[in-house]
DNA sequence: CAGTGGTCTAGACCACGCG
DNA sequence: GCGTGGTCTAGACCACTGC
């Protein structure tokens, strides 16, 4: 045997073989795998060895065990592109948001402010704010984008973004209209963290794997908070695009490159 | 035995426990688990069926096992923050830039473009850009960032940014002073995506773990691409955060919410 | 029903790090 | 040498799906 060979663990090098199939397009997406007990014996191999290897492809996300029925190569590679620039059609928008989406609103009314939120809205934790969730489908009717717009009681309490129904026209003019006050300043926040149980289940996702969350908030030109909204997608479905001007004006001379 | 207990496999009960004690505080981050051998004789079990379960909190990165040492509670929730106001300190800076990351440029000069940032640098594939590839190290001298930055040859072939020395002052103000052009706009373009097999090596990943792909393309008051850089985070490291003035002017009357 | 993946056993031997 | 986790075996039985 050569050098190459016993080196790496067995179920490595079934789940690199499976791997190069994949990628060398013998098995395209959607296909089945052969059963376990058929690819062990291909590699004269044990039953717990290729599941060994399958937990590694699954792992990378390259394949999909259904019960029952087989193990299949997973549809990758399916990003979504979404962009966030909410704010008209001025400047840069590029237009990816599908409008293909269905939108559903899932609740809307006063609830206490979630914990990861408060900071942002610039309120004492528990505060009871206006909530509105909502959920976004794409045309295969699969869950893409949960997401929450959080409201000031000051500016939406007692209004009709208390109603559970889609609003006449953007949330932020809605707001802009009932105050009085303008969208000014922005943030946004984005992480990557691990799916908990409930989006895992929501999203169809598999255990370990990560969604990507963001947290915009938007202020008047005093820094009043006038909206904080999240949206939460699956990590692997998602490009998150932001176009903004550069603000002119001196700099400080620091010696950083990033 | 009660209803509930047979109706979970032992595998996923034994993680459970754990996971359990995790979260109580009886196990504390960096404490090592009791042997596999000890945990399966606890749970009256056999060794591959405590295995899985540690597989299990390992993809959830609760725990992290060392060959021949142990298995060990993994450093949880130590996520570093980043901003990126990057030019200048005019508006909305806040401070979290960490000024004690060590800096490090591993590459400087010229480099056939990288697939996925020829499109941002509006190059065809292929073409030599002026490339400058950095590492930044936090004080106990861990990689918490890989990036790069790209720029046309028109721009800055030629001069001090083909040389692997960090730069005086930021990197943009060396090319509005090289070519006296300012950095009008800006796009960020974020993904999460499962690191490579590079990336795992060189932040010391577990497989199938996550980093944050920021691919930030910066353009001069006509349209044309001045530079595009590049940073790569662990996912569970980062938050990415950005301020933005918004921009005036009249905005569609669309019925989205989003 | 047959075929699939999911769970589990009771061992074996190897590779690694430490004393 | 010893204890640790890593690899692997050759089965067993269960749960789910589709026919």
């Amino acid at each position: 045997m050569s050098d190459t060979g016993p080196r790496l663990p067995k179920y490595h090098r079934i789940a690199d073989a499976v791997r190069d199939d994949i990628r060398a397009g013998v098995l395209k997406a959607g296909d089945r795998l052969p059963a376990e007990t058929s690819i062990a014996s291909t590699h004269s191999t044990s039953v717990p060895t290729v599941r060994q290897a399958m937990s590694v492809l699954r792992a990378e996300g390259l394949i999909e065990s259904r019960h029952g029925i087989g193990t299949f190569v997973r549809d990758s590679h399916r990003m979504q592109r979404r962009s966030r620039n909410r704010y008209g059609e001025a400047r840069g928008r590029d237009g990816l948001l599908n409008n293909t989406f269905r939108h559903e609103i899932t609740f809307a009314g006063t609830q206490p402010v979630p914990e990861h939120i408060a900071d942002c809205l610039d309120v004492p934790a528990g505060t009871t704010v206006v909530t509105r969730r909502r959920s976004l489908f794409d045309e295969d009717n699969r869950l893409v984008e949960l997401g929450a717009s959080y409201l000031p009681r000051e500016i939406a309490g007692g209004t009709f973004l208390e109603e559970r129904a889609v609003v006449p026209k953007a949330l932020f003019r809605c707001v802009e209209d009932l105050t009085g006050r303008r969208y000014t300043d922005a943030r946004d926040q984005v992480t990557a963290r691990r799916a908990t149980d409930a989006e895992v289940d929501r999203f169809g996702l598999s255990l370990g794997s990560y969604v990507l969350h963001l947290i915009h908030t938007a202020t008047d030109e005093n820094g009043a908070v006038l909206e904080v909204s999240e949206s939460i997608w699956p990590a692997d479905n998602v490009i998150f695009v932001d176009h903004y001007p550069i603000p002119a004006g001196p700099t400080g001379e620091t010696g950083s490159e990033v």
